[in-house]
DNA sequence: CTTTTCATATATGTATACAAAAAACACAGA
DNA sequence: TCTGTGTTTTTTGTATACATATATGAAAAG
């Protein structure tokens, strides 16, 4: 009942939010390439809303690291170098296995549950070309390990850190040769966080994220 | 000299970022209260500019995190629940000590140096009353092993993290009992990055923190 | 043919205008 | 006194206007 209420409520979106949200969901999937202007007039077309909204889109765009700008000619798209990723990835490493961890200790048996469901479902979809589908699931089976540590922070944190390779993140699903290792590391995790194992879990949350940040390196040197 | 024509190109800073900063530091030090409302006009007749860089600034403040929208509201400053600072010092308390163990591997002599400046500083400043530049000395010490541990992201993360509890920090460094502590804390450290003992360093990294946690959740009780 | 200079165009930075929603208030009625 | 309703005020959300800085390009000078 009340999610419905607040569903109602949710219902009125600001247009900077809408514009916001327009404008990142286009630089992490690389349809705004690096390197290219964000100029506010032409986008305020292409939506059919005034400049400001898109300017204080891009005010949040610039916080977040996403656009930088350059003094009184406006915004680019941030370029992402090796090493940037290399950072990201790095943080992220220590900060997923936190979550596991934390996991270990915090998560219940609703969301052991869940985790439980979203590992099979990811194992259903790893021999379809659904790579959408697959992405999907894996975000899923995070995101439930993410809650299961009952850290807000982390998980915004976690989230961001996670966002920033959406644009990699399809191009290394498609290597469809790593799919069985995903879902032994899925299926390891989840062992782990059952029996409340730390050790274990950190170990392979380590070396999934060591192949994740791999395989994506690899894939953007053949890009290049 | 490359530094002066740096200054020189920086001297112009939109209105936004002065606004940003302005409003950034007032909510940190206390100055602009959680719940308190951001009327932008009045803002900007206070600050002597236009609504748009106040409004601007605003999206900024939001996607920090130090205020929140209500819709069609504006924007209250935000209020931080012990569960937050818990939160906030969980993850800070790992990511110190993913810096630390770092900056044990990847600290240059003249970091080091620094590192030992920095802390012999902070030692001279433990018995006077300036609380200010003990606490500035305490920044610069973290700061130095931050940018030991090399990593951009990593930083980013950090400060941020700690500028949350800037509100508090001046609070729990009036508490002169902890100084001696804080001062042995800092020695250990640096004698650990220094002969690059990861263990020992993350060890004394951990309680610092839990310390400093402590001593904050402490000082949050009494002011409530 | 290259370079410099000046005029023009374009885009940003800031201010202001306007519409609509929410809050505040007053007042009538029970 | 409390409640409900209509009105006014305030404030936000969005659009537009204006000033200025930068880029663009053509014409003049070398």
């Amino acid at each position: 009942m009340s999610q419905d209420i607040n569903a109602v409520m949710n219902e009125y979106l600001p247009l900077r939010d809408v514009v916001f949200q327009t404008l990142r969901q286009a630089i992490l999937r690389g349809e705004l390439e690096p390197g290219e202007r964000l100029m506010e007039i032409h986008l305020a077309n292409r939506l059919g809303v005034s400049r400001t909204p898109i300017r204080e889109a891009i005010r949040k765009l610039e916080l977040e690291g996403l656009v930088v700008m350059i003094p009184r000619r406006g915004a680019i798209v941030a370029s992402i170098t090796e090493k940037d990723l290399k950072d990201v990835l790095e943080v992220r490493r220590t900060l997923e296995i936190m979550a596991g961890e934390m996991a270990c200790e915090r998560i219940t048996p609703e969301l052991l549950k869940q985790l439980e469901e979203t590992g099979l479902e990811f194992t259903k979809l790893k021999d379809t070309d659904d790579f959408t589908s697959l992405a999907e699931a894996d975000v899923r089976f995070h995101d439930i390990i993410y809650a299961a540590a009952g850290n807000q922070r982390l998980i915004s944190i976690l989230n961001n850190l996670r966002e920033q390779m959406y644009r990699y993140r399809l191009e290394y699903l498609k290597d469809t040769g790593s799919h069985e290792r995903l879902v032994q590391e899925h299926q390891e995790i989840y062992e782990g966080i059952r029996r409340g194992d730390k050790e274990a879990v950190s170990a392979v949350t380590g070396t999934h994220i060591d192949n994740q940040r791999d395989a994506i390196l690899e894939a953007i040197m053949k890009t290049e």
